[in-house]
DNA sequence: CCAAAATATTTTGCGCGCAAATCATTGACA
DNA sequence: TGTCAATGATTTGCGCGCAAAATATTTTGG
């Protein structure tokens, strides 16, 4: 119709990337909600789970979410009594996100969650590490690339 | 502090596809508000580029977004001028999506729009043609091997 | 022909994702 | 020390993304 092959919606990488991501997504749906996650809320458990006891803006980098998406997810996770929000006792504009003794020890109920989600889909490891990496790069060149276009 | 390998947010392709998505998806927005357009209407409309006059499960198909989803992108392309909605005449469940001379003509302004985000990025085409296959192979093998486990 | 299953689409409800505006607190410095 | 900019977090508003339920129409099998 339209012949101009770049506008062609089979050759965009953005949308393979786009129905891939929210595949992935589905995919992982009815694993995480036996754990009570939604996959946003998976994401900082793990990074919770690395390390916790930390501010909001650690999350903020850490996970790559959006401050003003964070704190929802952190409430919800707080209502389902996994984490606990206090002020910080130094500077008080921070917040402190703490895993409570529940948030630990769902860390044992999720152990088995990434080699079931690989198992299921069954990608060659070579061509997932080589995805995550491809993925890795994409985003780095996207942060920087286009802070330096604000900058000139 | 939760040393198990598998659980690290640092190794977890599915974090890597989500932030560089994401990431791509933002890089996309100022581009495209200049279209009037967001980035899930941009890939509807570069569906409709491609061949319009066509029923939504047929868009459902191609864009490989949920039906759920396209009514309301496709009611705000219409109330945008850009689409027409119809019901079919043969088959009356269906509805029949047309491209307007708008809609239409919205493709050249359009066309230079993935040359651009791709020079702003500026990943290299193998790299990015790469990451398109591996994206494509993660999306065939989750809605095969899934499928799959349905109908056990 | 008709009830029941199938199909196409819409609606509902909830949780993001994020830009922009706002709020509270702290830091800088004149 | 008082004011003003900077910082950390929240709020607001809109548009998805999608499971599940609902609606409308068509097809199918008896």
């Amino acid at each position: 119709m339209t012949d101009i092959p770049a506008l062609k919606l089979k050759n965009q990488v953005c949308h393979s990337l786009y129905s891939a991501t929210n595949a992935l997504i589905r995919a992982y749906r009815p694993v995480l909600d036996r754990l009570g996650l939604t996959y946003a809320q998976y994401l900082v458990m793990l990074a919770l789970w690395d390390e916790d006891t930390v501010i909001i803006k650690n999350l903020v980098q850490r996970t790559r979410f959006d401050a003003g998406t964070l704190t929802p997810i952190l409430k919800r996770l707080e209502s389902k009594a996994l984490v606990t929000i206090a002020k910080s006792s130094g500077d008080s504009r921070q917040k402190v996100i703490v895993l409570t003794p529940q948030g630990k020890a769902l860390a044992d109920r999720a152990r088995k969650t990434p080699d079931n989600i690989t198992r299921q889909i069954a990608m060659a490891p070579e061509d997932a590490q080589q995805l995550k990496a491809l993925a890795e790069q994409l985003y780095t060149l996207i942060n920087n690339n286009l802070l330096e276009n604000d900058t000139e």
